[in-house]
DNA sequence: GCAATTGTTGATCATTTGATCAATACGAAT
DNA sequence: ATTCGTATTGATCAAATGATCAACAATTGC
């Protein structure tokens, strides 16, 4: 009446099995977040042993790094993918913030956030924090660079203003991880904010095109 | 040649003992993040025993909390009273972003990241960090208040517009943390996202009063 | 079929953590 | 000085975590 009666796990591919184990971290980050990816939870969601886990993993360390990086890599191409379906760079940038803002992503924002803090001590997910957070960036500035070529945006330094946009998105979702009442007028006032980094006059940004129902 | 030859702690009034522990787990957290406050790690820097540090919390869950809740409470009233030399709204405003955007703090940002992340699991925890934002966002409504009404800024949500402000500080200090390259432009280009928030004309903010030297 | 390879397991360690409790000893009150 | 309250301690638990290793068993190759 305890614990799963389980039966010896069926042999299978490494290939396989290291699919299976990355799966179910990845699963457990998203549900419980990246400090429930333990020996003993990974094995259990995966229906095998602590040790099978331990097996494919020089390391838990490693194991959680590689699970944000998973995590990451999905969110990036999703969005990525959303914002290569507009035209010009300021609806891109206003589907790119949109998107990211509004509160749909909770489970990866508080990857995000418990990567910062647990990657203090685990340097091979600092490495792909840094990792993952260039990607982000290198995407923003892609769209920044596009707008300043096509002069919809003033002459800014698209890498620098590519972090601050970042961090801006960054801080609202993890603010929006403590503070319930939530969304709000966040996706608003954060336009405005870019207009002003990108020197754009008010409502410059993100009219009907965004979040246009019809 | 290991450890210290304890002697026994001398005897002490409690309120001088607790005040010994709170200080112990406070530097405890700024020099090695709230994660280090453990409590074992809290008993020997206060140069007590593990269960005196018990005796004198309910939980280490509450002393977590309260080490927290303590730190930011320093923090408001320095950033606060730093606020209060300045005599208008734009100069508080800047004199606000300018000093949490300086580099100078990392120590409490690792605070905050990790009260975020380990909010998550802590309950006493979560709601000392609800109210310390709560507290920090009713600085920046005062600001903004004021020059709503002096006409400073424009007709703001001045609740909302903090809370946005809050967020963008947060987002770029946490990444700071991880991006050593740095402060760079951050304090300007928040000066211009700043302005785009309150609706300012570029340049309304931060002019040399802020970071004058003579 | 048989042996070799290796996926898989159970058992077990060493650490670290929060917490409890009877016993000790210091300081104050009488 | 003796008593009493309690600050303080040492010992000890239970739980959780990462990690290791000899043994077992299924698949593969011959």
């Amino acid at each position: 009446m305890s614990s799963t009666p389980r039966k010896r796990a069926e042999r299978k591919t490494p290939a396989e099995r290291r699919t299976e184990i990355a799966t179910a971290a990845r699963s457990l980050a998203l549900g419980e977040g990246l400090s429930a990816v333990t020996l003993r939870a990974v094995a259990a969601r995966a229906g095998v042993t602590p040790a099978l886990v331990a097996h494919y993993q020089p390391s838990m360390d490693a194991l959680i790094a590689e699970t944000f990086d998973a995590i990451v890599a999905v969110e990036i191409e999703e969005v990525g993918a959303l914002v290569a379906e507009r035209r010009t760079p300021p609806e891109r940038l206003a589907i790119l913030v949109g998107t990211l803002l509004d509160g749909s992503r909770e489970d990866v924002t508080v990857v995000w956030v418990e990567a910062w803090a647990l990657g203090r001590r685990n340097e091979s997910l600092a490495a792909s924090v840094r990792h993952r957070m260039d990607a982000w960036q290198s995407v923003i500035v892609g769209i920044i660079d596009d707008g300043v070529e096509t002069g919809d945006f003033g002459p800014v330094d698209a890498a620098a203003a590519a972090w601050q946009l970042l961090g801006m998105i960054d801080g609202l979702n993890a603010q929006a991880l403590v503070r319930w009442d939530g969304a709000g007028e966040r996706d608003t006032l954060t336009t405005r904010s870019v207009e002003g980094l990108l020197g754009l006059r008010p409502g410059a940004l993100a009219p009907h095109v965004v979040g246009g129902a019809g």
